[in-house]
DNA sequence: GCCGTTTTCGGCCCGACTGTTTTCAGTCG
């Protein structure tokens, strides 16, 4: 009965695809902007609408008194006669046909007319027989494109976690940057505003022959597929299923042209609305008074322009950062090379791959200047969690390599940590007294996922109380594609972790980027101290730092926000050590 | 259907690419 957000929204989404269908003019715009202000909600919607009603309702982006109501009746009846109208009309799978490709609803519903196509299943079977070729509007290359398409819809349609695919796109941006006549090549969209998943990539390119870059891109080895080769535009699937664009564009243009591309739209649609109101006129080609070139040859140009101060990519998302950057008050969020330690480690000890001395000479070679290890408890014992006794022996070990590193003078230090796991009466794996001879003491949840939501805020909540406890690592739980977060109440979390003065942690493993962007935000308002962990499990994970930075920036943290940043003495001064 | 320092009407992003179109529709980002 009960009706998620993702589910509204999913609904929305439909009803904007039969409208389509039917040709109705602004209205599917008016129904997708309202889907994705309720998917990019923080709360459930039926909270939103148990506290304060319709009003409420219509105090969520995009949504106004028409389709208030019609969520008021899904949250209370858990349907929507409008759209139970709508799909006993046109009765198909939207959501799976629409995942193939050169599919929209136009094309979806023409083919459910002629040929009673309903699913991804009768599809298949239209175009086998060869009905779909020859249909108007349908010829041999729609079929073949179709065929393809269905092949990939079958298994996927999914995002991309961007810890995954980055080192591939990383690549091709080299690959660009190589080829003949190609003055600049960079990477662009959500990927470039670092968001924990992408659905596709882009790049932009400057080159004097253009022709070249499309030849190479194309012809590149990871490629499965060309879905379009222009003289300014093509778009590739690699064999990941990831899709992949690239634009050329004028070197004058390059600016305003990574702004368009970089999005998000929101942003881009606030800067355009902002351009016209002063009488200008804003597109990838640049800033334009009339016919007058105002900018567009960089971002920052583009920026100056409007008077406003440079917004990074990871704050573009049309949450308050342009009336900030206007009145030049855009925060100092912390930078990519800022963090001096790493407070989630494991070793070999438990479910780690490497030794602890492997993992510190890892550590050291990223730059850092301290590393906790936190290995798991004996609760998790499929990883040989540590009991007091074990914990003890690998603080002697610990002792020993930071004497070696104090005699060769070396800057780094090990701190002795744990992740020691809340057992599901929020009590914790280890004595109090093992915990209060650690360095720093990290603690969270691995087990009783699926606890009423008030009984696992308080489990949690009491673990946090224990006056030893300094982090709550991964707070959601959550893992990105395969599982959701355990049902807890993150604001009281976070107004627990200001009482108790408790940091959250934000997990940089591309899977689980928990904290999300959302919630960092929220503690940045609330004052709440975060860290941004790797969570290694290996030498070579202290690159996901990276990814836990973007989160971080793209919750507008500033180093203060952060106390991994800190120097060692400023950060063992914070944790009461 | 939504929204508003052009607010209760009249706008709403639009350019690129593809296929099959003899001048453009559908899709996508």
């Amino acid at each position: 009965m009960k009706i998620g957000n993702q589910e509204i929204a999913r609904i929305l989404e439909d009803i904007a695809d039969y409208l389509e269908m039917q040709g109705v003019a602004w209205k599917p715009a008016a129904y997708r902007r309202a889907a994705g202000g309720i998917a990019g909600l923080n709360q459930e919607v039926a909270a939103v609408y148990g506290a304060g009603g319709l009003k409420a309702l219509m105090g969520v982006p995009g949504v106004g008194e028409a389709i208030a109501l019609k969520i008021e009746e899904l949250v209370k009846t858990g349907r929507l006669k409008y759209y139970d109208k709508l799909r006993k009309a046109v009765p198909v799978d939207l959501a799976g046909l629409s995942r193939v490709e050169g599919l929209g609803p136009k094309r979806i519903y023409f083919l459910y007319k002629k040929l009673k196509v309903k699913n991804l299943k009768d599809l298949e079977r239209a175009v086998r027989s060869g009905k779909v070729q020859g249909l108007k509007g349908f010829g041999e290359k729609s079929g073949e494109r179709i065929a393809k398409g269905l092949d990939f819809a079958k298994g996927s349609g999914k995002r991309f976690i961007l810890g995954h695919v980055m080192p591939e796109l990383e690549e091709i941006e080299r690959r660009l940057r190589s080829v003949k006549g190609v003055k600049k090549a960079t990477l662009a969209g959500s990927s470039r505003r670092m968001k924990e998943t992408i659905g596709d990539a882009d790049f932009l390119v400057v080159a004097s022959d253009p022709e070249k870059v499309m030849d190479a891109f194309t012809k590149m080895p990871d490629v499965s597929r060309v879905l379009a080769k222009g003289d300014t535009k093509s778009m590739v699937r690699l064999a990941s299923g990831l899709q992949v664009d690239v634009r050329v564009v004028p070197d004058g243009s390059y600016g305003s042209a990574l702004n368009y591309f970089t999005g998000s739209k929101e942003h881009n649609v606030a800067l355009r609305t902002m351009a016209e109101k002063r009488g200008w006129k804003l597109n990838e080609y640049g800033l334009w008074r009339g016919d007058k070139f105002l900018a567009g040859r960089t971002e920052e140009e583009l920026y100056k322009a409007f008077g406003m101060e440079y917004v990074p990519p990871e704050m573009r998302e049309n949450r308050g950062e342009i009336d900030l950057a206007l009145a030049g008050k855009l925060p100092d969020i912390i930078g990519y090379g800022d963090l001096k330690g790493d407070l989630q480690t494991q070793s070999e000890w438990t479910d780690g791959e490497a030794s602890i001395a492997e993992m510190a000479g890892a550590a050291i070679r990223a730059g850092l200047e301290y590393m906790a290890v936190t290995d798991h408890t004996k609760r998790l014992a499929m990883t040989h969690g540590l009991d007091e006794k074990r914990l003890a022996k690998q603080g002697k070990e610990i002792d020993e390599l930071n004497a070696k590193y104090r005699k060769q003078h070396a800057k780094f230090r090990i701190l002795k940590g744990t992740e020691c796991d809340i057992l599901k009466d929020g009590s914790l794996d280890l004595p109090d007294r093992a915990l209060a001879g650690l360095d720093v003491v990290g603690v969270s949840v691995h087990s009783h996922f699926d606890l009423p939501r008030r009984e696992q805020t308080e489990r949690i909540i009491k673990a946090m109380k224990n006056p030893n406890v300094d982090i709550l690592f991964h707070p959601t739980g959550r893992l990105i594609g395969k599982r959701p977060a355990y049902d807890v109440d993150m604001r009281a979390v976070i107004a627990e972790a200001k009482r108790t003065g408790t940091v959250l942690e934000i997990d940089a493993l591309p899977e689980r980027a928990d904290l999300s962007d959302e919630y960092v935000r929220e503690c940045v308002r609330a004052g709440v101290k975060m860290s941004i962990d790797s969570d290694a499990h290996a030498a070579g994970h202290f690159g996901f730092l990276k990814y836990g930075i973007a989160q971080a920036r793209r919750g507008w943290a500033t180093r203060a926000d952060i106390i991994n940043t800190y120097p060692l003495a400023k950060l063992l001064k914070f944790l009461g050590r």
